[in-house]
DNA sequence: GTAGACATTGCCCTTACGGCAAGATGTATA
DNA sequence: TATACATCTTGCCGTAAGGGCAATGTCTAC
């Protein structure tokens, strides 16, 4: 039997941790001295102990660990194998969006060794007052996350286009998004994804033309939270109001635009004068 | 003037997260009406507030860009070009730890795949009573973090063979890294960077041989606190004490061997029966 | 017998907010 | 004008994975 404090040397984890995991469960001492309270570890935890080591390092939380270790009794480890390509998967996208971050560091750093402050862009993002024309739009409606919204916008727009092709329909412009929720909504926001089309048919509604403040983006998506806030500075500013909810058009395709540097947007708030 | 709804709505932030800078000082509402509280932004605030959201993307607590934007106020953005690129390290940093990650956990995965359990690889390290000849080395003693580990390798070693140049020394065995520290010390640990060395010159000392406890580890460093673990149960079990301080030999040189999975590293422990 | 090492529990601290509650205030409508 | 409802306020608790510190109890070596 080893004290916590030989235990804690053996496998390289502090006597805190070692407290800590006894007390959620993760890994009781094999022995508790009924009089003082003192651990014991027997050297056969050794190795639950550096598997658990093992599993953080894989970046799983404590609770998952948990899981993990006491749903492998016996079903032959299944739980470890979707675990890990779960987690997987979770890393990969981490180490994308760390790329991506990367990227953007690099842009600013390079900008701002020529004297361009980070934030520059803001001043030149211009915003426009156009009237646009009523159209018709094939539409699929949906609560989507953030998270979601990628692999979303690929599986409604396809969903579209294969409408589309199967029904003869006529192609009137480029693919756009209208967001109908109010508010930013961590949760989920109703987005709705359309294309327009000459018929109208099942499945199609009018998009009411009108007044719009208008701006257009060129390049990644990451400044475009920034091209809304713009525009609502813009209509605060101008004195209008919000008559319809907004939309982005996305005028090159970002599926067949190689570099993000390349991608236009444009997006439009349906606006009146108060 | 924006009610705190409205400017929320604006930079797609929560009224909890704006109460919150505001508390902590990262950005303060331009007014308070003083009798019943209500917070006021002005429509200018939006820049700096979507610069904290830039920032934030980047990884920057909000006490670092606290900093940045309060160091701001006129040396031309040094503060945060200087940040930037810290940043920027940490990520890439980061990033490749990402990366290692993947792939050992690919290794894994691959294992399962065949049945082989991820901790499998603890049974079959082997444990063996060696005898070791006494020998002299050239060293450099130092307090080390994880952390700074690689790059001391590289700076403590290089420093060695330097000395072995410069004098026309005679180099007698691969590197070894000895560890002074009982107990793992995530501060830093008493580490002793040396060389074998047939000369005994000033800055050599003599490493007394005997009989140690020793593991060959081959292949990546990521399984070598299980071998150090191996060795520590092993004394336990098979009662020795340890006699004097662990260390390390480099069989292969980790800037020479091109994969990972080339590298040897023995692991001796200095034992005595109890 | 005592010093010093080691063990125990308990409490507070960390980041960047989210959730909930109770109450005050603002605004739109009947 | 009364009321309903939206919005605002503060305050408290919770998060993950322990670290740090304190007060106190226990073990072992000399």
């Amino acid at each position: 039997m080893l004290s916590i404090g030989e235990f804690s040397k053996i496998c390289e984890v502090s006597t805190k941790t070692l407290r800590y995991y006894d007390e959620i469960g993760l890994i009781h001492p094999d022995q508790i001295n009924p009089d003082n309270g003192y651990r014991y570890y027997s050297i056969h935890q050794l190795k639950k102990m550096l598997y658990i080591n093992r599993l953080k390092s894989y970046h799983f939380s404590l609770e998952e660990i948990k899981e993990i270790i006491n749903g492998e009794i016996h079903p032959s480890e299944e739980k470890l194998r979707y675990a890990l390509h779960r987690k997987r998967r979770e890393i990969q996208q981490k180490l994308t969006r760390y790329e991506d971050t990367l990227v953007q560091m690099n842009q600013d750093i390079l900008n701002l060794e020529q004297g361009i402050h980070v934030m520059a862009y803001l001043d030149e993002i211009e915003v426009q007052l156009v009237e646009t024309e009523s159209m018709n739009i094939l539409y699929e409606r949906q609560l989507m996350s953030r998270e979601e919204y990628v692999q979303g916008y690929g599986r409604y727009y396809s969903k579209l286009y294969e409408q589309i092709a199967r029904e003869n329909l006529t192609l009137a412009g480029t693919p756009m998004t209208i967001y109908h929720s109010e508010e930013f909504n961590p949760a989920g926001n109703d987005t709705e994804f359309a294309l327009p089309v000459k018929e109208a048919v099942k499945g199609t509604r009018e998009l009411c033309g009108g007044l719009c403040a208008r701006s257009v983006l060129k390049g990644s998506y990451s400044n475009l939270t920034s091209v809304y806030a713009k525009l609502r500075e813009w209509i605060e500013q101008e004195e209008y109001v919000l008559t319809q909810s907004p939309y982005e058009v996305y005028v090159t395709d970002p599926y067949q635009t190689s570099t993000t540097n390349e991608l236009v947007t444009e997006v439009y708030f349906p606006v009146a004068k108060k």
